[in-house]
DNA sequence: GTATATCCGTACGGTACCGTATGGATATGG
DNA sequence: CCATATCCATACGGTACCGTACGGATATAC
């Protein structure tokens, strides 16, 4: 799914990379469309839970949204599900599972930035920013990544979306 | 391709759309590839260059600046194109249109940034963190459009991120 | 040791698409 | 008026995929 899109979750190049044939998936799941149901599922988790738990490691919120923000703009870590997903609303499926997950992460952005004593609106304003920066972020390095500074720069740029977020 | 993204960009469906065949298609073009060449050529022009030499005509950098912020905000005016190419990068006609057009955008904004005083690497770090804000949005206004501020709260946000952005 | 459950492979039909071959229709030029 | 250019439709072969049918193999149960 992270690298071809929802179209390269297909059944019979699936098996052969697997090496196994159509006759055994059929066993494991009904269709395709189960597969890519456990898809979302386990992205999901994986790509918002973990990542939550994760960052909740940390005690100070202001600590906690730099390790976001930090993760966000490593780009070289960048899921390319998000953008391939993103890219795939039309199914169905994946447009529920979208909006089960925007509605978490924008839900705890936001809440970063309330539990900095930003008041409720600005929170999610400045949440909002800082998830539409990560998701264009993310598509960049994927699609364009020499548009995207590197090395030294790539630091500064962090630390000036960074101070540039969070400044009251 | 706004559409459907790239896989869109069938022959048969569409020669099926105009209500002609694939036989006048392929008079007209050599094959399904220059098809998609051409679109992306005009995707280029329409999508880009038209809107600079639309903002052109704004005096003060500082408004154009907003004026393109608005438009980037303004997600009913969103072009589902942008976030559709970004996903089909893979293909290697869409990966070069979409470096110029990024390099194209990117210079312009980071252009009106140094217009506006500040200084070079400010610059394109503001220009960039705009921009991605922009593609994100552009996404979520496709994807998950419930989860973008609506009426008021739309408003009240684009003051919020162009404040944000133009703050010394 | 045989019956049943589990797992997997081969073979088939069906669909949607790409690209080519070829001829028909309409216009254009001499 | 006829020859050529232009435009388009039908028909075909080829590919990649989905899903089903069915039989073979291996394990587990009793």
């Amino acid at each position: 799914m992270g690298e071809g899109g929802l179209a390269a979750v297909a059944v019979e190049p699936l098996a052969a990379r697997l090496g196994a044939t159509k006759g055994s998936f059929y066993w494991h799941f009904a269709n395709r469309n189960a597969l890519i149901e456990a898809a979302l599922a386990r992205w999901e988790e994986v790509g918002t839970e973990a990542v939550i738990t994760e960052v909740e490691a940390v005690p100070d919120p202001g600590e906690r949204l730099r390790r976001l923000l930090l993760r966000a703009t490593n780009w070289s870590a960048a899921d390319p599900r998000d953008a391939s997903l993103l890219a795939s609303a039309a199914h169905p499926p994946v447009a529920a599972a979208l909006a089960r997950v925007t509605a978490r992460r924008l839900g705890y952005i936001a809440a970063l930035f309330t539990a900095m004593g930003f008041p409720e609106e600005e929170a999610r304003h400045r949440g909002l920013l800082a998830y539409t920066a990560y998701l264009g972020h993310a598509q960049l390095g994927h699609a364009v990544p020499q548009s995207l500074p590197d090395g030294a720069a790539r630091e500064r740029y962090v630390d000036v979306v960074i101070e540039t977020l969070v400044r009251p």
